[in-house]
DNA sequence: CGCGGCTTTGATGTTCATCAAGTAAAGTGG
DNA sequence: CCACTTTACTTGATGAACATCAAAGCCGCG
C-alpha cells in the first residue's frame, strides 16, 4: 500500500538525510522494498529485553521510553526520546538480544528493515556506514551524557532537569502534557515517586510551574534552570 | 625507532584481533607508519575534556580512568577500563571535542593514529567498519550498563560492585592494589569519600575483605556477590 | 623532622525512602 | 450512564540512609 508503481515513497522521508543520506536512489528503492512500517498505540511494546534483535528499527513518529528492569523488579528508565533517535539502537552491532526495552509513550510510528539488509549496506558503503556510526555514537553520548548529568544532582535538581528536558528537547514547548505518569519520573531520575510529586507541589506553590492534571505549564524557566544547574 | 627494515611491528601487535583484524597486511603497514606510540606514567592524562580531537587512541597496555569534571567542580569517573577498550573513544565519531578527560590511573601504553586515517579506513573497508562499530558499541554498552547497575544500589551495594569489579574485570584475582584512591571510588560510585571508607572498615570488620593500604583481597566473594546484588 | 595529603572514625543534621491514609481520576461491566 | 473497581496521585509522619563537619592518625616526601 506503500508503493505506487516504481516510485518508492522512501524517497522523499525525512529519515532519508538523518541516516540514509549516502544512498542513491536505486538503494533507496532497495531499502524501500525491505522495510515494513508499523503503527503503535500508546503503551504498547517495541521491543523486549532479552528478545532477538532482527530488525533495524527507527522511529518515525510519535515518542517512546527505553527502560530495563532491575533485578528485584522495577522499571528503570534510561531515557525517553523522539524520531530520528534509533529504537533498537544501540545494541545492534554489538549484541544478539536486545539490552533494554522500548515502548510507545505517544502513539509512535515505527520502521523496520531486516537487520542483514543494514548490515550489508554497511559493508558496501562506506558513506552509508560513516553515517550511521556517526548517528549512533551521538545517541549513545547523549545517553551517557543525561545519565551522569542526572546522577550528579539532588532531588529538586533532577525533577527540574526532566522538566527542562520535556520543555526543550522533547516539546519545545513551555506548555506540554506530561507523557509518563509521575512513577515513571520517578523511575527516569532514580528517586521515589511520593518525593517527585512532593517536588512538584513544591515547584507550584513556589509559581514555577502551573498544573492542570497531566498538563504543564513552565511558568519561571530561569528559576527552574537555576534549580537545575545548582540543585 | 619501531620498525625493522620493512616489517612493522604492527604486524603482530595483539590489537590487530580487536579492531584491525580485517586490514590486509598492506593496511597494517601503511597504517603502522601512521601511528605513534606514547607512554605515560601514572597519573598524567591522556585526554582533556573539551580538547580538540585528533587522534584515534587505543590503550595498548595499562589502566586508565574515564571522567568529566561537574559544574561545581568535582570529578565523575565514568567507567575505569583496561587495555582493548578504546580511550579516546565515543565520541571520535559524533564530536569534534572531548567529552571526557581520560588519565593514567598506572603506567600505560597508547597508540594513536591519526582520526583522518581511520576515516579514511573506515570509508574504504566495511569489514574493518563494521568490526570497529562492533567494537565502540559493546563499549557503550559496558559504560551504560555499568552506570544503570550503579545507579540502582545503594551505599553498601555499589562499594561491594566495584571491589567485585577490580576483583573479575580488572585483575581478575582475589588480591590487588587498588588503583584509586577511597575519593576516587566514591567519585565512582556516586557517594561520600567518608562513607565508602566506613564501608570498607565495615567490610573488614565482618571478615569480608582484608585491607593493608592500597591492598586488599577479598576473602569472601560469596557474601560481597549477595551484597552487590540485594543491595 | 615536619608538612601536606590521604585516610579513618565519631557526631550531627539533612535528604530522602517508606508507610499509611486519603482523594481524585480513569477504566470496567452492568 | 452509573456504580464499582482499580490505578494514579497527593500529603503527612516517621525513620533510615547518607552527607557533612571536625578531629585525629597515618604515611610519604622534601
Amino acid at each position: 500500500m506503500n508503493e505506487k508503481k516504481g516510485v518508492c515513497i522512501c524517497e522523499g522521508c525525512e529519515f532519508r538525510d538523518v541516516v540514509f543520506s549516502h544512498l542513491d536512489d536505486n538503494s533507496i528503492q532497495d531499502l524501500c522494498n525491505h522495510k515494513e512500517e508499523q503503527s503503535l498505540s500508546k503503551g504498547e511494546v517495541i521491543n523486549h529485553e532479552g528478545e532477538k534483535i532482527s530488525n533495524f528499527k527507527y522511529l518515525k513518529s510519535g515518542l517512546v521510553k527505553l527502560y530495563r528492569r532491575t533485578p528485584s523488579g522495577d522499571e528503570q528508565i534510561i531515557t525517553i526520546t523522539r524520531p530520528f533517535e534509533f529504537v533498537s539502537n544501540m545494541s545492534i552491532f554489538s549484541e544478539e538480544r536486545y539490552q533494554y526495552s522500548v515502548s510507545a509513550l505517544e502513539d509512535s510510528v515505527v520502521c523496520m528493515v531486516k537487520l542483514e539488509f543494514i548490515k550489508e549496506l554497511f559493508l558496501k558503503n562506506g558513506g552509508f556506514a560513516m553515517g550511521l556510526l556517526s548517528k549512533i555514537s551521538v545517541i549513545n553520548d547523549k545517553i551517557i551524557g543525561q545519565t551522569l548529568d542526572i546522577r550528579q544532582k539532588n532531588l529538586v535538581g533532577r525533577v527540574a532537569y526532566v522538566l527542562l528536558y520535556f520543555t526543550r528537547e522533547i516539546y519545545n514547548s513551555r506548555v506540554f502534557d506530561l507523557p509518563v505518569s509521575r512513577k515513571e519520573i520517578a523511575d527516569y531520575i532514580g528517586m521515589s515517586t511520593a518525593n517527585v510529586i512532593r517536588t512538584l507541589s513544591d515547584f507550584k506553590r513556589e509559581g514555577i510551574i502551573r498544573v492542570f492534571g497531566k498538563t504543564i505549564e513552565v511558568a519561571d524557566i530561569e528559576k527552574l534552570e537555576n534549580i537545575s544547574r545548582h540543585g
